[in-house]
RNA sequence: GGCUGGGUGGCAGAAUGGUCAUGCAGCGGUUUGCAAAACCGUGUACGCCGGUUCGAUCCCGACCCCAGCCUCCA
């Protein structure tokens, strides 16, 4: 049984989707004014990693991912940039699909952006009107009335009168009330416009999620996600318009993605206390990144260091070392791993312990590769399928472990024969020098049953 | 001020009322020409103080500390 813990009641539910046996999945995804940094990136794999167990679990998934392309900070860098809007945009998408792709993401089903969604937009605004929940405010702009819909603030469990005494709450006198969101900003000069019955302008920053969810995936849908921060106000918005305009739940089950921390605390774009994913690809493959990200459950904090990193680089080192010189065949029959993989997995996704699982099966091949190889082999088939249920082990082993920067491999087999040929003559002065020189160059040899392998250290 | 989560061994990070998380690193052993890898073994970990209990890291209460949201944020 699958429990996925729903913030919205608080607790671990039992996960059972409205049409039995398909999943319609919204998540939240970035704003393309900048690259990605690992926070961002955390999220988005821990919703990749929840889209694949739940196809491997059998469920027709329908994946959606939205793009935010209308947003002030993208304005702001295009004026600053002199750049033409579209093509602006066009480069943080194009490097956001670059550095997904290197941490083995899949692409969702579905991407819309909300610049392709305006129609829809502008529809939802007109029916909000004609619910009485918008309102044309002091300056032109159309706003959402929160006094009028009676759940806001369920998901993020605040009293509305509470907030208010939190004085970060800008007021205005545009507005009936503080909490008061924008639906329909109109355009300065020098901004991307659209037509509307209310002026040309550009969609608040909330009402384009709802309009892409219901537009793509219906008007209640089952999963809908996103980092921890667009708890309020962004996805607390998101139900308020949403379900005064349909008259329906939004959503079955909000999950969050916690944050991924630098030094204890929150990475993010305005604490410039960020690492981009490029930043780490460029030490690390995509593939460790991603093991780290999954290396915590997805609804703590992680925190980030180049020492996290490391350590995620050795695990998976000695997961492929088990994977290595074994052919993969078929599943192995009455073993418990899978069972305790899928335990873990139903227990609100639980990669830790999911890992766990793969070590002991690691384990389980090394034990066996001399006395049982088929065994052995088909240990092998699970680790490999299990660990692709988590995007992981997909490589050939010695694509892992194999790649070298700066040496080649025609020149580390050269000197590996005249080590063995300085070996064959007990010459071990001349073999550990050769080993040594290698060592330096970030490769271990490794002797075993008369021939010599190589991987980087 | 309101609200949400946390505090686990050198590091990362899970579960759990009483026998093991797991990984990385360390130590001892097997193996090896020496190594490496692997295998076997190895650690007085659970913020502080009370309480419940035969027994609490895990339940309850107080306290201390940390992070986060309440403003743009994945």
């Amino acid at each position: 049984m699958l429990q996925i813990y729903n913030s919205l009641t608080k607790q671990k539910e039992e996960f059972k989707p409205i049409t039995p046996g398909k999943v319609t999945l919204y998540a939240c995804g970035v704003t393309t004014y900048d690259f990605c940094h690992m926070g961002n990136a955390r999220t988005l794999i821990a919703f990749d990693m929840v889209v694949r167990y739940l196809r491997y679990r059998g469920f027709d998934v329908k994946y959606v991912r939205n793009i935010t392309d209308v947003d002030d900070k993208i304005i702001k860098r295009v004026n600053e940039n002199r750049e033409e809007y579209y093509a602006f945009v066009q480069r943080y998408i194009d490097i956001m699909h670059e550095d997904l792709k290197e941490l083995g993401a899949i692409m969702p089903d579905e991407e819309p952006r909300a610049t392709q969604f305006m129609p829809q937009i502008i529809y939802l605004i007109q029916r909000l009107f004609e619910k009485g929940y918008a309102y044309v405010g002091g300056n032109g702009d159309v706003f959402y009335d929160v006094r009028h819909f009676k759940n806001y603030g369920k998901l993020s469990c605040c009293d509305l009168d509470k907030m208010r005494s939190g004085a970060r709450v800008e007021t205005s006198e545009n507005k009936k009330d503080p909490l008061d969101f924008v639906l329909w900003k109109l355009a300065k000069p020098n901004e991307p416009s659209w037509e509307s019955p209310w002026g040309k302008g550009r969609p608040g920053w909330h009402i384009e999620c709802s309009a892409m969810s219901m537009g793509t995936l219906g008007e209640t849908i089952d999963i809908h996600g996103g980092g921890a921060d667009l708890l309020f106000p962004h996805h607390e918005n998101e139900i308020a318009q949403s379900e005064s305009a349909s008259s329906k739940p939004f959503v079955k089950t909000w999950m969050h993605a916690g944050y991924l921390q630098t030094n204890k605390t929150k990475m993010s774009k305005s604490s410039d206390n960020f690492f981009t994913i490029r930043d780490v690809l460029a030490y690390f493959s995509g593939e460790v990144a991603r093991y780290f990200l999954l290396s915590g459950h997805y609804r703590s904090p992680l925190n980030y260091s180049e020492d996290a990193l490391k350590q995620a680089d050795q695990s998976l080192e000695s997961l492929y070392i088990a994977l290595r010189d074994i052919t993969p065949t078929f599943m192995p029959s009455n073993t418990v791993f899978e069972k305790y993989f899928m335990e873990a997995m139903n227990d609100d996704f639980n990669t830790p312990q999911a890992f766990s699982v793969l070590f002991d099966i690691a384990h389980e091949i090394n034990r066996l590769r001399d006395a049982d190889m088929k065994t052995a082999q088909a240990h092998a088939a699970l680790l490999k399928r299990l660990g692709g249920v988590l995007g992981l082990l997909q490589q050939e082993p010695s694509a892992f472990l194999q790649k070298t920067e700066g040496v080649s491999a025609g020149d580390i087999d050269k000197l590996i024969q005249e080590r063995n040929q300085a070996r064959a003559q007990k010459d071990w002065a001349t073999a550990d020098k050769i080993r040594d020189q290698l060592s330096t160059q970030g490769i271990v040899l490794e002797d075993k049953d008369g021939h010599t392998v190589w991987r980087k250290k």
